[in-house]
DNA sequence: ATATACTGTGTATGCAATATACTGTTTATA
DNA sequence: TATAAACAGTATATTGCATACACAGTATAT
C-alpha cells in the first residue's frame, strides 16, 4: 500500500488526476479548478495565450489574485491543466468493423480541430511524453486505431508519435491560415502571404537553389490554386504515412 | 525598385536577414547582434530558457540591460534570432549519386542532434511557416534531398513538412532522455521513468484500454530492453515515412 | 468548546521588459 | 573646420507580473 508514487509526480500532473485531496474543514470553497481552467481558457481563445495571467484569470471570475493559489500551485500548472483540458477530445467512439486507416484519420483530424478552436494550444511548449489524463486519453484513443494490427508496443508507439507530431505540426499551420483569413486577408491570401513578396526578394537562387522555384510558384506560402487546396495537401501528407504503415503492414506478411 | 516588403516584415525577421541599415554616425558599436544572440544561446544552453533575460544575457557581456536594446528591439526577436541560429546546421553537402531516403534520414538526425545540443529549443513555440535565413536553409536542404524525385512542389512541401515535424517531436523526448540521463537517472531508464510507477496505477485498464498494456510492460515510458533501443525505435517512425513516400513514388509510376 | 485547517483578501517583494531622458562620441555636411 | 545630426551606452522610472506572507473570518474534527 505504497503511495510513494503520488508524492513523485509534479504538483500540477498530480492536480490533474485529482490526486489532490479535498479540504476537510474550512469555508466552502466558491470556485473550482475546473472553473478556473474553463475561465483561463476563454481569455486565451480570446485574446491569446499572452493575456492569461493568473490577475486576469482571476478578475474573470470576480476573485483576487491569490485566491487562485488556493486551487493551482502555479501558473505552469495551471498552463498544464488548460493543455490536457483541449485534449478532452470528441472522438467517435470506436465501431466494430471500422479500418485502422479511417480510425488515424479521424484522430488527426480531430486533433487538428482541437487546435484551431484553441489556436493558443500550439504556443505552448510540449514538455515531454503525455503523463496527464486527457492526453493520455488521446494517445489511448490513438492506440485503439491499431487495435487489431500485427505490430507490438514500440512500433504502435512509434506510430502514435508520428501521426500526433504531424498533427501538431499541420494544426498549427492551419490555425496560422484561419488567423490570417479572420485578420481580414482576402480569401485565397493565406498565411505567410504578409511575406511572400518578402521571400522572393531574400530566397535567392544561389542560396536556396532547391527552395527558390516553391517561393516563386507560391507554393511555399501556401497560396490556393484549382488544383492544390490546402487541405488537400495536408491531407497527402497523411495520407502517406498511412501508406508507410500499410507497405510496413504487408511486408510482415 | 519598390522596397515596401521590407517594410512589412517583422523587425525580428528583418534583423535577421541583415536588414535593418547599419548606422553612420556616432560612436563606434562594442556589441554585435552575433555575440547578443550567442551570448544567450550560451545561458540557455546551461540554466535553460528561463535564464534567459535581457539583464541576464547583457551582464553576461558586460554591459547594462539597455544595452542590447540598441541591437535588437526586444525579447521576443532575441528568441527569434537564436532560433534561427541554431537553423545554421552542419548538413554535409550534398553528394551526387545519394539516394534520396539517406538523404532525408540525414536531415531527421541532424535535425535531432541540434535539438539534442540545444535543448531549450523545442520550448520555443512554433509561430508558422520558417521565414529566417538559417530556417530556410534547413528546409532548402530537406528539399535538396528530393531533387530528382517526381513529385510536384506541393507534394515536397507537404513531406517536408511531414519530416521535419517527426524530427521535432523525437528531439524533444531525445533531449528528455538525455536529461534525465544527465541528472542521475540510471542508464536504461528513460524519459517518463520517474513517473512509470504513478502511470502502472493511474492508466487503468478500464479507463485505458488499449494504454494500458503498453504502459504495464514499460513501452510507453521507454524503457530500454534487448531487442528495443530507443534509437531503434526512433529510427522505425522515420523509415515508415520514408516507406510511404517510396509507396508513393511506386504507384505514381 | 475549541483547536485546527481551511477560505479569500490585502500587502509586499522582486524580477522582468521596456520607455525615456541623459551624457558623451562620431561623422556628414554646411 | 565648425556644428548639427545620429548614434553609443547608461541611469532611472514605469508597469505588469508571479508569488510569498500575514491576516480575519469560517467550517469541522475531536
Amino acid at each position: 500500500m505504497d503511495r510513494d508514487w503520488e508524492e513523485r509526480l509534479p504538483r500540477g500532473v498530480a492536480l490533474s488526476w485529482g490526486l489532490v485531496k479535498q479540504p476537510q474543514r474550512g469555508p466552502k470553497r466558491e470556485m473550482s479548478i475546473e472553473q478556473i481552467v474553463d475561465a483561463a481558457i476563454a481569455i486565451a481563445d480570446q485574446e491569446g495565450i499572452a493575456a492569461v495571467s493568473m490577475n486576469r484569470v482571476a478578475a474573470s471570475l470576480g476573485f483576487t489574485t491569490m485566491s487562485l493559489y488556493r486551487y493551482i500551485p502555479s501558473k505552469d500548472d495551471l498552463l498544464l491543466l488548460m493543455q490536457d483540458a483541449v485534449c478532452d477530445m470528441p472522438f467517435a467512439p470506436v465501431t466494430e468493423g471500422r479500418h485502422w486507416r479511417d480510425g488515424l484519420r479521424e484522430y488527426v483530424r480531430i486533433s487538428v480541430g482541437a487546435m484551431v478552436k484553441h489556436a493558443w494550444y500550439g504556443d505552448l511548449p510540449i514538455s515531454g511524453v503525455p503523463i496527464t489524463p486527457n492526453n493520455l486519453q488521446v494517445v489511448d484513443y490513438a492506440l485503439g486505431t491499431m487495435r487489431e494490427l500485427p505490430l507490438n508496443d514500440y512500433e504502435k508507439m512509434s506510430l502514435v508519435l508520428l501521426a500526433s507530431s504531424y498533427a501538431r505540426s499541420v494544426g498549427i499551420i492551419q490555425r496560422d491560415i484561419e488567423r490570417a483569413i479572420r485578420a481580414g486577408a482576402s480569401p485565397g491570401a493565406f498565411s505567410g502571404m504578409d511575406y511572400t513578396e518578402a521571400l522572393r526578394h531574400l530566397v535567392t537562387e544561389e542560396r536556396y537553389p532547391n527552395l527558390h522555384p516553391l517561393v516563386m510558384s507560391g507554393a511555399y506560402t501556401e497560396e490556393n490554386t484549382e488544383e492544390n487546396t490546402v487541405g488537400n495537401d495536408f491531407d497527402f501528407g497523411l495520407e502517406r504515412i498511412l501508406d508507410g504503415i500499410e507497405f510496413y503492414l504487408n511486408a510482415k506478411k
